[in-house]
DNA sequence: CCGCATCCGGGGCGATACTG
DNA sequence: CAGTATCGCCCCGGATGCGG
């Protein structure tokens, strides 16, 4: 990207970081870890294949992002964030928070989505009222991959993947599952919906805002 | 902007201020708290005019920014955010404060500076040492407009403008100012370049990082 | 199949000139 | 002072090709 030419910190991070999609791979490569090429595209659906190729190799050299082989059996190239890169974190929540409320809406026509994106919104929503409670986990299906909200200690966390035998188990659309957490539909007419219940309701209490 | 297409906050919150530019623009308002548009084009060297223009106008659709006539002596606009545009702020912080370490190498060739630009470097390195010790203030002079430094109950403040009577000021290069806020340069060898300093030198030790 | 490179059309961006 | 108007360029989007 071209440099803004200002001895500012914000300029001299948006001469990184601002070009199009840029932040949203930085996003992917956060949420996953490490992921290959293949990875990361599934997860920026309308990016450009030489948009992408082009963008790791700025954040390479930028020294956001490190690319090293596979493991011995497959023959493939993992990519994964640096320390650097995963400084990013503040910039990424603080505009995932801000951009909460325009998921309230529900999803425009056309958006794709992929549940890993739950965790803004779920950690911008949910708290954990019961901190000396022992810990709980509910999983998020949205399609695809589920997400797991770990409860603990006064935190509620989001992490991609699976999880065994979770204490509920919340199956809806992105945007019903969005209302539950957020508070704003019950579960009687989330449930008139489209949402599926299993397991422990009260756990979902336990984490949710405080009624308006 | 084009759309990213996905039901992510972080992508909705690109959709809205990704834009070039766009960041820097509220970065300005933020800054100055109302201005009129000759203001903001001053504070955003290289700037097309009629990309500001068009930008303000996406700010005031999307409501982050509101234009009101000025008091009636002078007839100008004034732009200034909303409440919704000031709760970008985690978003500015969080990239300034990533941003910093760029600023270390000192300016590029032909890189514009403005005094106010310090705030980010100047909050990410400075705290106050002396919590229990009266307030004190630090005027800062890098060339054009001064910026004060405001140190009490163990918090070190940046704003713009200047102010009576500081306990200490200094003046240089904003590249040896950040060398001395940093703690990287010390007060001799700041003094040997182009530091002047007038005022109680301890001020400046009570806010300054921890020596390595 | 994975990780790109190439090509091309359209639009956002940059610079300057101009105006109520 | 606060913008519009214009124009060229380059970045971006979409499709396709292609070597390992």
């Amino acid at each position: 990207m071209r440099s803004y030419g200002q001895y500012c910190s914000v300029a001299k991070a948006l001469d990184v970081v601002g070009d199009r999609w840029t932040l949203l791979i930085v996003r992917e490569l956060m949420l996953r870890g490490s992921a290959r090429y293949t990875d990361i595209r599934e997860g920026l659906p309308g990016i450009a294949t030489n948009l992408l190729a082009d963008r790791l190799r700025e954040l390479e050299r930028e020294g956001l992002l490190a690319r090293r082989p596979a493991p011995p059996p497959v023959a493939a190239m993992l990519f994964e964030l640096t320390d650097r890169g995963r400084e990013l974190e503040p910039v990424l929540d603080a505009l995932g928070r801000w951009g909460v409320p325009f998921m309230a809406e529900g999803p425009c026509e056309g958006d794709e989505f992929r549940s890993r994106w739950l965790t803004w919104p779920a950690e911008a929503f949910l708290a954990d009222h019961e901190p000396g409670a022992p810990p709980a986990t509910v999983e998020l299906n949205a399609g695809g991959e589920p997400v797991v909200l770990e409860i603990s200690a006064g935190k509620v966390q989001a992490v991609p993947g699976p999880v065994d035998d979770p204490d509920v188990s919340l199956s809806a659309s992105p945007h019903t599952l969005l209302g539950v957490l957020s508070g704003q539909i019950d579960l009687a007419t989330a449930r008139s919906r489209d949402l599926e219940l299993h397991g422990d309701e009260r756990v979902i209490r336990r984490m949710q805002p405080l009624a308006a």
